[in-house]
DNA sequence: GTTCTTGCAAAATATTTGCAAGACG
DNA sequence: CGTCTTGCAAATATTTTGCAAGAAC
């Protein structure tokens, strides 16, 4: 993603489109995963951890990002929707047990819910956990 | 759940029967939810968190319970599985944002999943996040 | 008596905040 | 100037471990 189109992404969610918070979205973006506070530290290197902390709450609290937990921890993700007040997250997520890493299945969307009466939906986090491709590989 | 059932849970999963691992075993029957240490705590009172960690971290390694995440953190289930080996959860979570608790939507089964090539599935965590029943009344 | 279990305290992590200096309008 | 943002340090919260005393076999 350009910083243009950044800025533009900024603008749409009402957020000021400062140095850092350029910097982290668009680690997020190019991370092409759900990815944690401690994976976003060592990818950007040059913002402390308080500032990448403050820009992802600002992202989340603007619908520029949302959560979803695994075993590392939070993971962020930049919300695909072109609704800008939600957080819909369609696609299913592949964790590895092995080396933690958490995947997007983009392909997989997730599949319709028949929620019981009284419960109301804002989003849906769909972990499978196992073993990736990867890691099956490694273990021969 | 009896004692006498709890008893005979653990020796099918090859786990001593201790004073603590039945009352924090029981504790995690009785919330009929998946649990974080926090309420574990809370609810058993009498046991060092450390104590109830080392129970629950051996009943993980002996597939007596699984985890799964929420923003709450770690939460442990006891598996229904009747496969002693593994950790298989069939069922749907749901996370309320506004009062923290997760329950168990027994009655819907996680769907089919077409993983692509590659890809060992161990357990899946599903969880639908948005605002139970209860909070949706409070708001009113 | 040897091994396993437990509680307490403390170490190791991870998350979040206060504050003063700097950037920006 | 006044408000917003940032980095650093420190406060909190959470998870995990070391160790000595006690229980179980």
């Amino acid at each position: 993603m350009t910083d243009q189109e950044l800025t533009l992404l900024f603008e749409q969610h009402g957020i000021r489109p400062t140095a850092n918070r350029i910097i982290v979205a668009k680690a997020l973006a190019a991370g092409h995963c759900p990815m944690t506070m401690a994976e976003l530290e060592d990818h950007i290197g040059s913002i402390d951890k308080s500032g990448i902390f403050r820009s992802l709450t600002l992202f989340r609290e603007h619908h520029l990002v949302h959560t979803l937990e695994d075993s590392e921890g939070v993971r962020y993700e930049l919300c695909h929707s072109h609704d800008h007040s939600v957080d819909n997250d369609m696609h299913m997520h592949f964790h590895c047990e092995q080396c933690g890493a958490t995947i997007c299945l983009e392909d997989l969307p997730i599949p319709e819910v028949a929620l019981p009466e009284g419960y109301q939906m804002q989003s849906a986090n769909f972990i499978l956990k196992g073993i990736c491709p990867q890691c099956q590989k490694r273990q021969h």
